[in-house]
DNA sequence: GCACATTATTTCAACATTGAACCATCATGC
DNA sequence: GCATGATGGTTCAATGTTGAAATAATGTGC
């Protein structure tokens, strides 16, 4: 016997909502990144494109932008390094910290990369009007901010 | 320098919603990730629930229900039948195929944790009113499966 | 100045992920 | 039957990913 949807209707639209957005994000990137060059992940683009668009970075600034641990960042910087995209620098009033920045040939990589993405999602997301998107931007906006619920809130 | 950004209006339009979507399903996941065992991952969670709701499958079924490629389906189920969640038999008809099935544990396991990332999905999407997350579904469906472009065409 | 906590990074084990090479099994055409 | 090709699964190398332990550098309280 297969087992009965016990869920309440807020569970049964919460979770049709959401396999929906996870589908949506999943295959939106999965066909845009295919104008990246196929040595390049997904990742190294994203660190890449954050240092294009706001300089050099210490290594635990980039592993906030991206959402990604710390010894995550090691590794995906040490790639990077070891492909001449980017230098470390330990920085001399705090040698705690180490500031990446973009080598010209890394410099050169994303600024041709970049524009090929944005075209590649704008054809994407050509399958929604303008007005559509911009509502799909603001709720998936205040989705991400999260729901101010008790169940939610840690512990003080 | 900073790179002055050169984007059409649909480039920036689409690379914003990009973003903001993003981070929707990025942070919607992490938040109601929580609520699974810790030794449970989210692939071997994803695995197992498509077994409970479908019943047995075979290791090609589930790699694309989960949209994973067949090797990494071969470690995930390696791992959950390690862990005495499901069990490997061989098809009789057909010895090329394995039907992965749960066990009495994985099914109770499944059965007890997937109730409760229903509920953590509902708080989470109590964010949005259930009219917006219907209209949220509906503007994910359409964008996921893609829009007809000439440029997203593979040659015939 | 010294113990102590804090912070940034590295290292490590375990698992995820892909794509390619490879093996076993089946189906087809001869 | 047997070559041939197609299909499902496994293996492998490389990268990503996390979380915890270890290092290194800084700041604080005394």
């Amino acid at each position: 016997m297969p087992p009965r949807s016990r869920h309440s209707p807020a569970e049964a639209l919460a979770l049709d909502t959401y396999v929906k957005l996870m589908r949506a994000s999943e295959s939106v990137t999965a066909r845009a990144h295919t104008v990246l060059p196929a040595d390049l992940t997904f990742t190294q683009f994203a660190a890449l494109e954050a240092l294009y668009h706001r300089g050099p970075l210490f290594q635990s600034e980039l592993a906030s932008k991206l959402l990604k641990s710390g010894g995550n960042l090691t590794l995906v910087v040490d790639n990077l390094e070891r492909d001449g995209f980017v230098t470390r620098e330990r920085d001399s009033h705090d040698r705690r910290f180490i500031r990446v920045a973009l080598t010209t040939k890394g410099h050169k990589l994303i600024a041709t990369v970049f524009p090929r993405l944005a075209t590649s999602l704008a054809n994407e997301f050509a399958a929604l009007t303008p007005a559509e998107q911009t509502e799909l931007a603001r709720l998936c906006k205040k989705l991400g901010l999260g729901s101010p619920s008790p169940a939610a809130a840690p512990a003080p």
